[in-house]
DNA sequence: ACCGAAACTTGAAACCTTTCAATCCAATGT
DNA sequence: ACATTGGATTGAAAGGTTTCAAGTTTCGGT
């Protein structure tokens, strides 16, 4: 059924070699025979089975993106600085999403891996997962994106967290706000432990209690968690109850709001709110959204360059760039009229 | 330096054709023999060589799913039904993103015809683009998402287009208005064009004229846009501006609110709002959205199942299947004050 | 102990390409 | 005319796996 390189080369009269000489060294061969041989091609319909070629050569076009969340648009965001550099070298980028679960990551990576792409950018459910470096051990090269791995086994590229959290605690500090509640989780997300931590390190800094930093644990970074979290905030006695929340991500942030615009809670004179990451919907909330960015687009891109730089430079030396946050502030925290 | 079968073969002492079925037909081997080749192989870290097996056995445990705007959470939920349907046949999903580009659309597929997965998802910028005829006609299946093509050589799940835009008029024009804007575009996309005509249609059955829909052209439904569509509204004389808005998607709906805001603009009593998708961040906006709700998660899990029977079973027949869209009033459209 | 059947294992062929050394041929220089 | 050159073409081998017909072992029954 399938037409190969052997019906090609009966057709237009070759060998078989000829035909392979025009898909991959179009200059070994005359224009002419070049020319039959090609029409040949276009008139059966012959598509090259790629897992042949690959067999034979060694060699890949395609690498891939395994994605902690696709529905995050943090994450999509940072997929298109990932395109934009694989797009200009003619490369092909498949998306995977392991919806945070170490099983499906685990399984995707397993793919991945048999089918020898060229390379894997990775946002990990657990950044020191001995996987990995099996992985990369045996050959394929892992790029760990937006999180940070100890020693230097792999390239990454990451954000600091821990400015981050820093950044967004004294904001929230700057405009008066005194007990604060730190809304994220699962703490095994080392990122989360990071913003937590900047938090506190601001709060220490600012020399007030770490007591003032009240934790609300949630089981993911989504909008539906988000919400959850702020029923239980609500559930915090007047007295005790915090005056503003740091949200792990916006996601959070942006179920937290929901919740209190459709309980009249008002933000940011009841609860002022900061976010994580500034997803393009952080500013088109219902109340405009302070967030810490991250340069998402920058962040891919750098990303696949050191991918790349791994696939194809022989004495390439991995690399773990860090970039800085910046807080954009929004209403969501304004100061309160007083 | 990369170990395959018949390392494994050599180190357990056995032969290739026996640790193939090891791996294939488990209950072929002997317990004993296999625990011994399995062992082998978890010392070794054996990988098998996905192309080898697939140019061997012709099979492949992948799909993919190629979607228009990776970005756009809508597309993402689709892709979570698609996921949810297919992991529980431990199958893999390749997510791919044309970016809306007719070339990046082709380069994708053809990679993956190339590359012989099982199946593809595909949400076209062209649905009637020849090319899909030519890839499933020879042997890949596509099932068409989120779009409608003429005839019956695809399979394809979409909503009703026509009726989602006549939902979102008749619900305007019962609030009062009778000057609506319809902002969307480009109108080579399909479902601007129906979207569109479902508004037309709705207009005429109340008696009104044509003319009382005004069109804004966008050159894609992105949030960008939607801020751009909405200074062009702002320019239209006090007494010909339209009073409410219909977006063809929710990011357009979405920037159109922004701008909105930021310039005092009041949504409802100034200009009401109805976007199209229902997206969660739509519900979560400045002003909650009202939406023209797809089924989105059923959207994915339908079109997976068309799919994986396209795949599996020979006497397939293709399918159009169309969902009912569901209008979802929020505080974007409330009946203004008077 | 021996038979036959059942359970297991084997080895070679096939899948479709790419590679590369060898061959062919036309054109050039003498 | 003839040797030389160098570009164009060829054909067989190789790449890692699955398949399957054929071969070998094991075991219950007698």
């Amino acid at each position: 059924m399938a037409i190969g390189v052997k019906d090609i080369a009966t057709a237009a009269g070759v060998s078989l070699g000829t035909v392979s000489n025009v898909l991959n060294h179009p200059d070994r061969v005359s224009p002419r025979t070049r020319a039959r041989v090609e029409k040949v091609m276009g008139e059966l319909g012959f598509v090259p089975n790629e897992s042949a070629r690959q067999l034979r050569a060694g060699r890949s076009r395609t690498l891939a993106y395994v994605v902690l969340d696709a529905t995050n648009p943090f994450f999509t965001d940072v997929a298109r600085g990932v395109e934009e550099t694989l797009a200009a070298r003619d490369l092909s980028l498949y998306m995977c999403n392991s919806d945070n679960r170490a099983d499906r990551e685990a399984n995707y990576l397993n793919r991945l891996e048999e089918q020898r792409v060229a390379g894997i950018l990775l946002t990990p459910v657990d950044p020191e997962a001995p996987a990995l470096d099996k992985i990369s051990g045996r050959g394929t090269p892992i790029v760990i994106v937006d999180r940070t791995r100890i020693g230097d086994t792999h390239c990454s590229v990451a954000v600091d967290d821990v400015l981050g959290g820093r950044l967004a605690l004294e904001h929230l500090l700057d405009r008066g706000h005194e007990r604060i509640a730190f809304i994220g989780g699962p703490p095994s997300i080392g990122q989360v432990r990071d913003r937590h931590a900047g938090a506190l390190a601001a709060l220490s800094d600012a020399g007030l209690d770490e007591s003032n930093l009240v934790r609300i644990d949630t089981s993911a970074l989504s909008v539906g968690e988000g919400r959850q979290a702020a029923q239980r905030l609500a559930g915090i006695p007047g007295a005790r109850r915090p005056t503003a929340a740091f949200c792990a991500n916006d996601l959070l942030a942006l179920g937290l709001l929901q919740h209190c615009v459709s309980t009249g809670v008002s933000v940011p004179d009841d609860l002022a709110i900061v976010g994580f990451d500034d997803i393009e919907y952080a500013g088109a909330a219902a109340v405009p959204l302070t967030s810490v960015r991250q340069p998402r687009l920058r962040l891919g891109r750098t990303a696949a360059e050191l991918l790349l730089d791994e696939v194809e430079n022989p004495d390439h030396k991995h690399q773990q760039i860090t970039f800085t946050p910046e807080l954009v502030a929004r209403a969501s925290t304004e100061t309160r009229a007083n």
